[in-house]
DNA sequence: CGTAACATTGAGGTCGGTCAACCCGCGTGG
DNA sequence: CCACGCGGGTTGACCGACCTCAATGTTACG
């Protein structure tokens, strides 16, 4: 029933690799995404505020609705480490504790679906397909985390790359990536500083394996190369 | 109900193995790894045997019964990456997908129990307990991860110091604690070279917050001195 | 014992962080 | 209209943490 629920969303979840979690699931496309537009209350964020705050209770579930969010954590020394970006049709909030481990915040004006955990779980009753795709949103986070952390042991060049062929994959695919967010949140997603950042777009530009027209707008020129 | 048992197993997750002790968990005490005692077959690797590899199916669920497990992925460039060390009482080879995304291997002669994933999944669908507690496994493993994350962006003495501080956690509680790893494992899984986590004890024996009477021994002397 | 694997220690190089200057676009107000 | 400030981005100079390479110690085991 629901419970066998749990390992059939195991076993069926699609690809563990990155960033395809735009695309529909193979299972019942995306019926979760679509409870929740019925189910959701729409808010609108502006750029730079908070959305929830860490040590918050996570009573709600979000989806992307337009703009672009950012969580993060601020460390006890200071710096921030950001958790994640998410783009339109990103779901995020989804948490293992009663409260929130991160921080969200918009990047830019942001509208978002604000769905009741209790009223998503109320429906995961109901409905063992919900319940698997709560299970498959997990196990995506779960393996993208784990793609961080094999980005974390590579030199900053690899960082960038990769972090420029994911923010592509997911924004739309083409050569043209628009960045929704500042140097600053790259660096501390990636683990570096901003001025290595900078730095390494650079590089990679007179390498011709970039174009930046403009500093929040990437073109890619060379696959290949950011890969290696 | 069952579902509902997914956010109820997440909320009362313990974050480590020494769960019962910390707190009264509602649930039927480990019933996950009791039924696995039950119906899992014991297996004997020799140390440095392959337990299971990258791209094998993932059929089985495992636990430690004795000895040690790491599990790791070789990168593109030839450098090794490892996922986690599994010491006895602890459950590996949950995965969200058809196949391993980490190899895994006994770090000295161990026995472990394996358990048939079609079994435990049908034996989840009769008793909720045992959904639960999956559920729960995956949250302590998203969790654990993404303190990794955070760690991998500090500095060596830190990362050291927060290892042995797991490891004396995970293994004991008490002070001293016996690594069943050798130095080229834990720089692996620490992001660093074998020469800098050597270093690095050194250095902290030398600030005095830890012993290392043998290599594979370390007592720790000032717990604060370590946190920091 | 003797060998091999593991561990430590030293010397030197490199990558990326820090600090600082500068540029650019934008909004505000004189 | 320009002056100014401000935030974000880029670039340069310098420095330190960590890696690499190499030598030496130490432990495990035949």
């Amino acid at each position: 029933m629901q419970t066998s629920a749990y390992v059939d969303a195991i076993r069926s979840t699609p690809i563990p690799k990155p960033a395809n979690r735009l695309r529909p699931t193979g299972v019942k496309a995306d019926s979760l995404s679509q409870s929740m537009d019925l189910m959701g209350a729409t808010m609108a964020y502006p750029c730079n505020s908070e959305i929830f705050g860490e040590g918050e209770p996570a009573e709600y579930l979000y989806k992307v609705m337009n703009g672009s969010v950012r969580t993060y954590k601020i460390l006890r020394d200071g710096r921030r480490q950001v958790g994640g970006f998410y783009l339109p049709g990103d779901i995020f909030g989804l948490e293992f504790a009663d409260e929130h481990t991160l921080s969200a915040e918009a990047i830019a004006d942001t509208k978002v679906l604000v769905v009741k955990r209790t009223a998503l779980n109320a429906l995961a009753g109901r409905d063992a397909s919900i319940a698997q795709q709560l299970f498959a949103l997990t196990g995506r986070e779960l393996g993208r985390v784990q793609d961080r952390i094999m980005l974390l042991i590579k030199s900053a060049q690899e960082r960038v790359a990769a972090f420029l062929l994911e923010m592509a994959e997911r924004a739309s695919g083409s050569d043209i990536v628009e960045l929704p967010m500042s140097r600053q949140d790259i660096a501390d997603y990636l683990g570096l500083s901003v001025e290595t950042v900078s730095r390494t777009l650079s590089a990679l530009e007179t390498a011709a394996a970039i174009e930046v027209p403009t500093s929040r707008r990437i073109v890619l020129r060379n696959r290949d190369a950011l890969r290696s």
